[in-house]
DNA sequence: TCTGAGACAATTTTT
DNA sequence: TTGTCTCAGA
């Protein structure tokens, strides 16, 4: 964001913060009656739209603070809002019903649940808890696991959830496959399971309302009166679910008023419907439009590019973003050898950039498709001293230890919860083993009644129905134990203990912190450190409701992510998704693993929905950009240990050549279509073929690349978009030069594909001592010996830029090169 | 019932 | 490369 601009967010209080806002921009925030659809593009000052609306609502006084139920997708949104907000009115903001779908659900639910079987203590179960479940059932219905994946099956009943679809319907209409046979019949009990442990699912938090709302019309109604004004961000990620949800809430003539953005749609996989946007106009026939199309974030260049990106998606809302910024350096392509020399060489570009220019750490961003990506850019980072912080990966609340102590609290004020108790019943181990485990089960499942019951009925003959429990005998005593100490804590909950005291005493006589301390490992100690961590969210919560039940406390830390951790205010550079990028900005971007196979990902053949999912992440990161972009790509680079060679990212043949050039200021090379495997040196083509000319004309006055100008060739020759290990080209690696520590690596295995390279034919091939090859990866080099014959001929080759290699030369699919290398 | 070694599988993206 | 799961043996 520009100084002007920052200047500009801090407002006065008062309606003439409307001075401060464009022409649409204002009609947005003052249009406050009935249906409203705002196309906001990337950077057009949306957040600042939604909460000035807001504000506008409480200024002319239309509406309570209670009275507004704000949306959001993130925690991240919704807090961001709020702080908005609360600058521009004080006192008044906490009071609006704003935040993520999930959380505001889970409130309602907690209010109102009983009225379709829940409790307020019911348990949110995550993805993880989700499936755990459903393999228990698999196993249960005596199908393998191994065979029907339960994450395959967990996938499938999020999907019809979010579709409405009951498992009823599901055996109705859904069932063809086997695969679709198990999954009504798992989604069954699935659903039993969860309302008989009085849990939820994520799903289920939005599922349940719709449910709640059409079975009690006077709930419904209630609500319904409450909301006079309803906003809705991301309105484009909404998927069916969402989108009934808030329908119901609004009524016909409601007041309204969704912000999207249907270029930045990037959750479809999850279940998000790009036509709820679309349909809007049809939903609320009165419904108002106003586009938003004057972006503030991003230099002409940058916007350029993502513009020509994006021209290539078939199914758009057409809208044009410009902006009065200025056209800005050019986009630069990084081209590396590896993973490694990619983190390196991007820590060193920042490092430079900090150095030249005086941007501070926190103005720089690296985006990556996946987090698996994340940990070499940390080394280098860290070797180089530089400051960072990663947002997302493994989340705080995904830990084991955490989750097992969230189970303990959870069991104390939902002790139906069988996936909580069966957590940590022998956690850490008192003796109650697998069989136990079972026998309790059956016995659960025979009778209809929770395994929590069941533990009571242990060891007492009386009381006990259906068949007799046949339990270990030292089970016995540890099972009475167990619950006795569940119930003593439980009874401390009720005395009104302050919940750290109870946290610690679940600690404390669960054994955890003592087996804990036990075990004495590095690692055992990073847990308890963990442990401590929650206990000072918890200490955190306490602070800001006073009167904050556990139960409530539970519910909303299941509902965080990590990326809620990120602090735009650090010093440092942040490393996160592309997916956790959406809704922030950075001075710098650097898009990493330009690649086929990873960013487009899984874009197969036939496959063009796919595809444009992946081209509007691509939009996504570039609109992160404001002043400079860097697009970051490997030759070759670790996927499961073993190293295989990447094919540049198509992205990079469909972007506006007129506004990217290499690191030396070349014009960057693009295929002229992706079937076009001729064009492997020369540069952009003006004019014909797919790809070209999209650019919105900024800097067109492209220049014709010379040959000198162009980088080592890092093409193979007619490959389709699959990894080299898929073709059987396999490197050795013999690399004293280099020292990465590789040598060796992978050498082992041998390819199946036996052809030898371009260029060989009969039966002698041209590779010998000082010719001159190519390689796909490595460039060009000189021959240096060769040893072996047939299938296990190697050569030792001198390669201009990268050393001396060692290659199997029936996998390395070298060509002859003509000129002397000199 | 618990432990550890070895097999094994997996990597999108998130509330 | 990592973490998870299974199975054999104590």
């Amino acid at each position: 964001m520009s100084t002007e601009l920052r200047a500009m967010t801090t407002p006065s209080a008062g309606p003439d913060f409307l001075a401060e806002l464009n022409e649409p921009q204002r009609q947005a925030v003052t249009h406050t009656e009935g249906p409203l659809l705002i196309i906001a593009g990337a950077g057009s000052g949306k957040t600042r739209v939604l909460t000035y609306r807001i504000a506008y609502i409480l200024e002319q006084e239309l509406a309570a603070p209670e009275q507004i139920l704000a949306l959001t997708f993130t925690n991240k949104a919704a807090r961001e809002m709020l702080t908005r907000i609360s600058s521009l009115v004080p006192q008044r903001a906490n009071r609006l019903w704003m935040g993520t779908f999930h959380s505001i659900f889970a409130k309602i639910m907690r209010f109102e649940g009983e009225a379709i079987g829940y409790t307020k203590q019911f348990s949110i179960y995550d993805t993880s808890d989700s499936e755990a479940v459903i393999k228990r059932i698999l196993v249960e219905l005596k199908h393998d696991p191994k065979l029907v994946r339960p994450r395959a099956i967990q996938r499938r009943i999020s999907d019809a959830k979010n579709q409405l679809i009951t498992p009823e319907v599901y055996q109705q209409k859904h069932a063809r496959s086997t695969l679709d046979e198990i999954t009504q019949q798992v989604y069954a009990h699935y659903e039993q399971r969860l309302l008989a442990g009085n849990a939820m699912d994520f799903d289920d938090l939005l599922v349940k309302p719709i449910k709640l709302f059409q079975e009690r019309g006077d709930i419904l109604e209630k609500y319904k009166m409450l909301f006079k004004y309803i906003l809705i961000d991301e309105y484009q990620d909404t998927n069916h679910a969402q989108y009934t949800v808030t329908k119901m809430l609004a009524g016909r003539k409601a007041n309204i008023c969704v912000v999207g953005d249907d270029a930045q749609s990037i959750y479809a996989f999850r279940g998000a419907d790009i036509r709820n946007i679309l349909d809007f106009k049809n939903d609320y026939a009165d419904a108002f439009e106003i586009p938003l199309e004057q972006n503030y974030r991003s230099t002409k260049h940058i916007l350029s590019c993502a513009d020509s990106i994006i021209k290539h998606n078939k199914k758009q809302l057409s809208k044009t973003l410009w902006t009065a910024n200025q056209e800005g350096e050019a986009v630069v392509l990084m081209e590396h050898m590896n993973e490694r020399e990619e983190a390196m060489r991007v820590a060193q570009k920042i490092e430079e950039l900090h150095a030249r220019f005086g941007f501070s750490y926190n103005e720089f961003a690296i985006l990556y498709r996946t987090n698996a990506q994340s940990r070499v850019f940390e080394e280098s980072l860290r070797r180089q001293g530089l400051p960072y912080q990663l947002v997302g990966g493994l989340s705080f609340y995904q830990r084991k230890e955490i989750k097992d102590v969230v189970a303990y609290l959870t069991l104390l004020v939902n002790p139906r919860d069988e996936q909580s108790l069966l957590r940590i019943i022998n956690e850490p181990s008192r003796g109650i083993g697998a069989k136990t485990l079972q026998e309790l089960l059956n016995q659960s499942r025979a009778t209809g009644v929770a395994v929590w019951d069941v533990l009571a009925q242990v060891g007492s003959e009386s009381g006990a129905q259906g068949p007799k429990l046949t339990l270990p005998k030292p089970a016995i005593p540890r099972i009475q134990a167990f619950r006795a100490m569940i119930e003593e804590l439980q009874q401390e909950l009720e005395d009104g203990v302050h919940l750290l005291d109870v946290a610690r005493k679940v600690l404390e006589k669960s054994g955890y912190i003592k087996a804990l301390i036990e075990e004495g490992s590095h690692e055992s100690l990073t847990r308890r450190d963990n442990i401590i961590e929650l206990q000072n969210a918890m200490a955190y919560y306490q602070e800001q409701n006073p009167n904050g039940s556990l139960a409530s406390f539970l519910q909303e830390i299941s509902l965080i992510t990590d990326t809620d951790k990120y602090d735009e205010n650090k010093p440092a550079i942040t490393l996160m998704t592309v997916h956790a990028s959406k809704g922030l900005e950075f001075p710098v971007v650097f898009i990493v693993g330009l690649e086929e196979e990873l960013f487009p990902m899984g874009a197969r053949e036939g496959e063009e929905q796919n595809l444009e999912e992946e081209r509007r992440l691509f939009y996504v990161a570039i609109t992160r950009a404001e002043s400079r972009l860097f697009f970051s790509t490997c030759r070759m680079r670790y996927r499961f240990g073993d190293e295989t060679v990447q094919l540049r990212s198509r992205f990079l043949d469909e972007v506006n050549p007129g506004v990217v050039q290499t690191e030396s200021g070349a014009t960057i090379k693009q295929k002229r279509d992706r079937f076009d495997l001729t064009v492997e040196h020369d540069g952009a083509e003006s004019g014909d073929g797919a790809g070209f000319g999209a650019g919105s004309g900024v800097g067109s006055g492209q220049k014709r690349p010379s040959l000198a100008d162009l980088p080592p060739d890092l093409r193979i020759s007619g490959a389709k978009p699959k990894s080299a290990r898929k073709q059987g080209l396999h490197i050795e690696y013999d690399d004293p030069a280099g020292g990465s520590g590789m040598a060796g690596g992978g050498a082992s295995r041998t390819s199946a594909s036996g052809s030898y390279g371009g260029g060989s034919s009969g039966g002698g091939d041209p590779f010998y001592a000082g010719a001159v090859v190519k390689h796909a990866a490595f460039g060009v080099g000189k021959i240096v010996s060769r040893s072996g014959t047939g299938a296990e001929a190697r050569v030792v080759v001198f390669f201009q830029h990268r050393g001396q290699k060692t290659l199997l030369l029936r996998a390395a699919k070298l060509t002859l090169v003509d000129d002397d290398m000199s």
